[in-house]
This record gives structure tokens, sequence and C-alpha cells, in this order.
DNA sequence: ATTTAACATTGCAATATTACGATAAAGAAA
DNA sequence: TTTCTTTATCGTAATATTGCAATGTTAAAT
């Protein structure tokens, strides 16, 4: 076992739970918190910004890629990273959906 | 290794991705979409609802659980679950900042 | 007191993740 | 061309996660 049983559940459930897995990692948020930050998407100087040797880096921005999070040009030798946000606005709206629907049911079970 | 080092990120980044990392498995997205459709919190019946065993269950609820993103009330020999506003608005409003401040930015780079 | 029902916990096997040193790849600069 | 800079990939060790069978635990029901 170890292996997530994806093919049981919906593809819009496993594809919320890609996304958050993607920032399930400390520093997968403070990439993007650091994307965020600096505008202009400027590059290669997050591995400056984390505690973390490059190698480890460049494996985590794979990470946000894969889910989408993160786009990737190549711009000379270095690369250039920013933010997607679409997929930022999926998980917005599934948090929004979540919530107005606990707001409508006055959920006073527990 | 293997460890997540979280002593080198700030709080908020850990507790985002503690929260990130809870929704980051289908059947625990899937477990909290139940508990918002059933609307009144409905008990143990989440087991019949997953293909997954017992056991596997109630592991997920636990994580939901210390990420905060469930509680859990003892009611006689079952237990009532149900959503944590609270956290949910937590991330729906890291999400909400984000998504503000890309459209400010107009981040046309890549 | 026994049995049943609902969950939790333990123990274990299979797999995934995290982290990094070493090395490769590819374009810029000399 | 050689060297430097930037990023990716490989290999590997340490640890975490996933999943389930077996077993506890607790309280209701008989």
């Amino acid at each position: 076992m170890g292996a997530t049983k994806t093919d049981h559940f919906t593809g819009k459930q496993n594809q919320i739970a890609t996304l958050a897995k993607a920032l399930g990692h400390p520093a997968r948020v403070a990439i993007i918190e650091y994307l965020l930050k600096v505008n202009a998407c400027i590059c290669g100087d997050i591995v400056n910004e984390l505690p973390l040797a490059q190698p480890t880096v460049s494996q985590h921005l794979k990470e946000l890629k894969n889910a989408g999070l993160i786009k990737g040009n190549i711009e000379g030798n270095a690369i250039c990273y920013c933010i997607d946000e679409k997929m930022i606005d999926k998980l917005l709206n599934y948090f929004s959906g979540i919530s107005s629907k606990l707001n409508k049911q006055k959920n006073n079970c527990c």
C-alpha cells in the first residue's frame, strides 16, 4: 500500500486534492508567497530566499508546476516562474462554495 | 531525510501547509464534501460512503481533525463529525488575498 | 452479564515524499 | 572554445503516508 486510490473518487475531488497537496508543504507555500511578493516574476533567486538546497527547490518548483499552480518561461539561461491565476481561482471558488453552503445551513450541531 | 523542515518557515506558512496537506487526499476531500452534503452532521456512515476500509477512514478522519478542519462530538456510542467553519474561512481568506493581489498587479509576464 | 454496534488503535507491508550531493544540460559571457 | 551561470536530473538515504487485518474500547441493547 502507500498508493492513493485515486480511481475511486471523482475527477474534481482528485483535482482539488492535487492542488491542495501541492500546497501541503511550507516551502511550496513560501514559493507562492515569494512569487506574489516580487510582482514581476523574477526567477532563480528563489533558491536564495529559501533555506533549502538548489535541487530541493527545483523539485518543489516542479511539483507546483505539475499541479498547474505556477508557469515557467525560459528566458535566456534563466527561467521565469509565475503564479497561474486560474488554479488559485479554482481553489478560491471551491472554498467559497463550501463556506457559503455552511453559512446557509447554519450547522449548529457540534 | 524525508522530514519536512518546518522550523525554517513562518508559523502562517506552516499552518496553511498543514491545512492544505490535510486536503491533499481525495478521500479527505470526499469526507468534507459528504459532511457538507448531509447538513446535519450525520456520523459513522461515512465508512459506507467511501471505498475504503473502516480503519482507513478512521485515520483520514483523525488527520482532518488534527488539522482542525472537522470537529467530532461523542453521541452515545456513535460520533458526530462536522466541518469547522473557521478553518475553511482561513483557507478562503488566504486564497482570496492571493487572488486579489494577482488582479491588482496584472502579472503579464508568463 | 452477553452481545452488538460504532470507532479507535496497533502492527505491518507497500509506496511516496523530502532532502541533498554529484552530475548533466544549455545558453551567456569571456 | 572555454568558462560561468542557471536550472534540471539522477541516485540514494531518511522519513512519512496509505491501506488494511486484527484487535481494543466504549456504550447501548438484549
